[in-house]
DNA sequence: TGCCAGGCGGGGT
DNA sequence: ACCCCGCATGGC
């Protein structure tokens, strides 16, 4: 098994923020436990690091890598210079994430990689979040990519040439015809079809956009969820069938308006508010979700039994 | 057991 | 610019 040397440790002050949370939120047991949560910084290098919610941190990696570099890259990671104070303010009387922030102002997005953001996306696709979830479960364990970092094993991500060069595994996947689109995205980051993060993050939120969905199989959800999620870019928002119908009833907007509705209410941070909004609904198919707004049950629930995004960690 | 689920592309108009 | 349909799995 792959073995990765200690670079470097430190710890962060994150009294601004509530570690704890961001590091729960979508993540698998495998990459957090309650204390310790796993970031991968380099899926191809690799880098990983281990950072426990105080903040002490330690970066691993089997090149000779920079320190700094990579303890800046966690810190932007986890959103720990992240000011989501005007978010917060359009939220505070808001129905439906009014409570949301209230009870959560410390959490912030943690970050993924492009490619990792990308296969999120596609397995959100016409799934529920249960299902897309557990599909994402499969495909880590299905190439079951670990390493070694003093004494501890790790499972990383599978990178898009392991994908490429074992495309058979991801057919056990439950990804069905989601398949070809995974394939697609992991050619085109291989062939650099697609520019690096890097330089993404310098353009617009809609030209990275329209660059993704140059990608078959990637369309404006997949394409504003991996602007987020990779990205830190927050003013697109994925709207699909379930934000459409919350909206459209909480606030008595045609369904057709929902988008430009969200845009207008949220400003620059539509995006957050899109994921911001399955979290406080436990991200519940929309049945459930319509009938909790009916009674009023606007934060997370998360009960131990039950699925959750602030919990799946737990069971997955 | 059907039926359906945080999309998408391709075909129509 | 719209609208509509099929799509493959797996969970309920």
């Amino acid at each position: 098994m792959y073995r990765l040397k200690k670079i470097c440790s430190g710890s962060f002050d994150v009294s601004n923020i509530d570690l704890e949370t961001t590091l729960s939120v979508y993540n698998f047991s495998f990459w957090f436990n309650g204390s310790e949560g796993i970031i991968v910084l380099d899926e191809e290098k690799p880098v990983v690091a281990v950072i426990d919610t105080r903040g002490l941190y330690e970066i691993y990696s089997d090149k000779d890598i920079d320190c700094e570099e990579y303890s800046d890259l966690l810190s932007w990671s986890i959103g720990l210079d992240e000011d989501y104070s005007e978010f917060h303010n359009l939220a505070r009387n808001d129905p439906l994430l009014g409570s949301f922030v209230e009870h959560y102002s410390g959490w912030r997005v943690r970050s993924t990689s492009l490619w990792w953001g990308l296969v999120i996306g596609v397995c959100q696709q016409n799934n529920s979040f249960i299902e897309g979830w557990r599909t994402l479960y499969k495909i880590v364990n299905v190439y079951n990519r670990r390493v070694l970092m003093d004494g501890r094993e790790v499972l990383l991500p599978p990178t898009p040439r392991n994908v490429i060069s074992r495309s058979e595994l991801l057919r056990r996947t439950g990804l069905a015809y989601r398949y070809e689109t995974v394939i697609r995205i992991a050619q085109f980051i291989v062939q650099k079809r697609i520019p690096s993060e890097e330089y993404l993050l310098d353009l617009s939120s809609s030209d990275v956009e329209e660059i993704l969905k140059g990608i078959k199989g990637i369309g404006p959800y997949t394409a504003r969820l991996a602007l987020i999620l990779a990205l830190r870019k927050y003013d697109q928002p994925p709207v699909d069938r379930w934000l459409k119908k919350i909206v459209s009833k909480v606030y008595g907007v045609d369904e057709k308006r929902v988008e430009s509705f969200w845009r207008e209410k949220w400003r620059d941070w539509s995006g957050l508010a899109s994921l911001a909004l399955t979290i406080t609904l436990d991200a519940e198919p929309l049945r459930k979700a319509l009938a909790r707004i009916e009674r009023g049950e606007l934060t997370p629930i998360h009960e131990p039994d039950k699925l959750s995004p602030l919990n799946m960690w737990r069971y997955f």
